[in-house]
Order: structure tokens, then C-alpha cells, then sequence
DNA sequence: ACCTGAACACCGTTCAAGT
DNA sequence: ACCTGAACACCGTTCAAGT
């Protein structure tokens, strides 16, 4: 009952030298996508790879430091996700472009996306034993991502010139909020949620646009 | 060592008729409160009330169903909070203190808040069997709250003349966006969830006002 | 009706032992 | 170094039995 996986057995030795670790991470992820957190069981995953279930604590503390390890894979996604929708352009299209891809991330992986907010992160304000560092400098990446974009939407003053970081935990808020609010199930019609997103960066616009626009309203 | 706690011995039967379902609830956000959703134990909060660990299988269907019922509670407190910040005035500024309630609910009972947002109200999208009704309605009850508020000031014109629902999702995901960033310890700064509450409500505002102000730039 | 006590299947984690 | 197998303490849940 252990044999019969199709898993491809060419190179000689299966998992060693490093390689657990990575497919353990994997194996956790896909079982995360497919049923959720809660169904992740280090035993069975360790059987899904054909290995001992206690081989994983040779690369991860605990369950923890897994789920942990995880989250900071997703905050990586999302940091490149972002950076990428930001270079195609450095304007506020761009910009507006981040927002829709941070909403896309999390709504195509839910439970991934919950995972990297689901209280790993929240140890910071205790004794900072628990806290996994990765995790949290991954999560400044690709928050900084959003604060370097706005600094520049800054300069060229199409942006109100207020504290960059605090407006950027605002954007933050609004892009993870409707991510949330997609994800949970609050909104049940087919398609609202870009409703919302599209709706919410616009609002957003109007929200954080420099008081006088480029344009003002010359052919009344 | 289950007869020395100084509880009130007064009635004769100590849990039955009914307040063993409210004795539960009470003692799991208790637990809940003080250690965080994953230290809940079925058996000891059974032991903690002095009662069998099964017979909380009497009042709920199983671990999910007391939780939902805790977090069925939590929006209760959430709507109650939220009406009562709107109604003490009604206008602009009421709405205002409507998001500052909001926050400070959740900044106040973190792992409550996380409860009511964990994946109870996910299951709305699946075969809907899992789902607790009382839960959806009152989360639906306090979101009601805020289409109420809006659809106010609406009506006055001093907000956007918008699909309200729509307006009032996008108000919701920036008050929970804002929530979740100051539970989740992203920022640690003390005073930095407050000021960055105001900051969003200030820029909600000038994402949502009615596009002409009551009062434009006269006096250049 | 409501509660109990024993039992079941499962979990994360530890640890001495193997290679 | 890396992995194993048995063991430990714990969990949610079921169910026949008590009152």
C-alpha cells in the first residue's frame, strides 16, 4: 500500500540530501489547496512521500514551522506576483494593476492565503521566540514592494504626499480586506468580487489621489 | 479536585435547563480569549464546568457548531457596537465613529475576531450543508448595519450616489483590511493601529464623498 | 431529556536505535 | 547526517448505559 504510487523513481536516491525538505513543503501545499489547513495531517503527508512520518522533524521544528514555512512561500509568490504587475508600466496603472493581482492571488488560493495570515504571524507582539523570521521578512518584501510603488507614484506627484508607509498599510488594508471578503464567502455572485476590486481601486483612486489632478475639469 | 472551585452554588440543579448551553459558550470564549482558538479543548472546558466532555455533544453538534455559535456571538456584539456608535447622531461623523467602533472591537478581542472570520463562513460556496445559519444571518446582520448607515447618507448626498451594497462591501473591507493588519502584529508600533484607523477613515472619505462637496474651494 | 464512562480512531511529538 | 519504529500523551467523537 506504500509501493504503488506512479511517483517517478529515476534518480537513485528518492528524497535525500536536502530534497525532503522541498517536497515536503510541496506536499504540504497541495494538500493545504486541496482541502485546507485543517485537514493537514504531518503523518499522512509523510505517508503521501513514502517516508517515515517523524522524517520531517529533520527539517522543520514542528507543524508550526511548517505552516510557517509555507506562509513565507506565499508571500514570496505574492511579492514577485506584485513586482511584476508594477514593472509592467511603474505608473498608476501599474499600480492599480498590483492591487488586482493581490486580490487575484488570494481568491485563486484561498486556503494558501489564509494560511499566511493565519496566525503565524501574529506571535510578533509576544516574547519573539515564536516567531519565524523568514516569514516575517518575506511579508515586508512584498509589503515593501507596495511602498516603493507608491513612493514613486509619490514623486511624480500623482499621489497625495503624505507618510509613504502609512498610506501604503492603507492600501494594504483595502487590497487585503476585499481579498478577504472574497475569500470567506460573504459574496456569493459569480464575478462580484472583480466587481468589488475594480470597484474598491477606484474609490481607492479617489481616496489617495493628489488633491488637485493632473486634469482638472477644463471642457465642462 | 473538581469540587474547589468558589462558584456560585445557589440553584439547585448547577447546569441543567438549559444554561449548560450558555455555561459552554461562556467558557469557550473565555478559553478562547485568554489562550487563542487552537488551546480549546472540548474535554477541558468540560472539566472547567465541572460536567462530562461529552456532554456538550447535548447542545452542539460538534466542535465547529461551538464555534460557530461563539463567533454567531461575536457579530451580535459586532452589530450591537456598530448600531449603537450610528446612532448617536446619525450624520457623518457617526458613520465615522461606526469604523473606529469597528476596529476597536477587533483590536480588543483579536482572537474573537479571528474566530468569527475562520473559515465557518467559508463553507458558504460548498454544498451548504455545513453552514450555520444563525452565523450567516448575523453576520449579515451587522453588514446590514452599514448598508443602513449608507443608504442615510446617501440620501442627504453626502456620499456617492452608488450601488450601496456595493459601496458599503468596499467600506466593510477597509474597516476588516484595517482590523486584520492591527491583529496580525504588522504593526508593531504602539498608537499605529489607532492612527492608521483615522488615516483610513479620513481617505475612505474622500473616496466615497459626493464628488461635488457641499462646500468648494471659495475663498482661493 | 440529560448526562456519564469506557472505548475508538486519530493526532503531534519524543527518543533510543538503526544505517 | 538522516531516517525508522515504538511509545507517550493528547485529542474529538461514538455509544451503550445510567438517572
Amino acid at each position: 500500500m506504500s509501493r504503488s504510487r506512479p511517483q517517478t523513481r529515476v534518480s537513485v536516491r528518492p528524497y535525500h540530501h536536502g530534497n525532503l525538505r522541498r517536497a515536503l513543503l510541496h506536499e504540504a501545499l497541495t494538500t493545504i489547496r486541496k482541502d485546507g489547513v485543517e485537514a493537514l495531517t504531518l503523518r499522512e503527508i509523510g505517508a503521501r512521500l513514502g517516508v517515515s512520518r517523524t522524517a520531517l522533524y529533520r527539517h522543520f521544528a514542528d507543524k508550526r514551522a511548517l505552516l510557517a514555512a509555507v506562509a513565507t512561500e506565499g508571500f514570496r509568490t505574492l511579492r514577485q506576483r506584485l513586482v511584476a504587475a508594477w514593472e509592467d508600466g511603474r505608473d498608476r496603472a501599474a499600480f492599480e494593476a498590483m492591487g488586482v493581482a493581490y486580490v487575484g492571488f488570494a481568491v485563486a488560493n484561498p486556503a494558501h492565503y489564509r494560511v499566511m495570515f493565519g496566525s503565524a504571524l501574529a506571535a510578533k507582539a509576544d516574547d519573539a521566540k515564536t516567531v519565524d523570521c523568514d516569514l516575517v521578512d518575506e511579508a515586508e518584501g512584498a509589503f515593501q514592494a507596495l511602498v516603493d510603488a507608491l513612493a514613486t507614484l509619490q514623486r511624480e506627484a500623482s499621489v497625495r504626499q503624505e507618510d509613504t508607509v502609512t498610506m501604503a498599510r492603507y492600501v494594504w488594508a483595502v487590497v487585503h480586506g476585499v481579498a478577504m471578503l472574497g475569500i470567506d464567502g460573504q459574496i456569493s455572485e459569480p464575478g462580484a468580487v472583480e466587481q468589488l476590486t475594480s470597484y474598491a481601486i477606484e474609490r481607492l483612486r479617489t481616496g489617495i489621489a493628489a488633491v488637485e489632478p493632473a486634469a482638472p475639469r477644463r471642457r465642462h
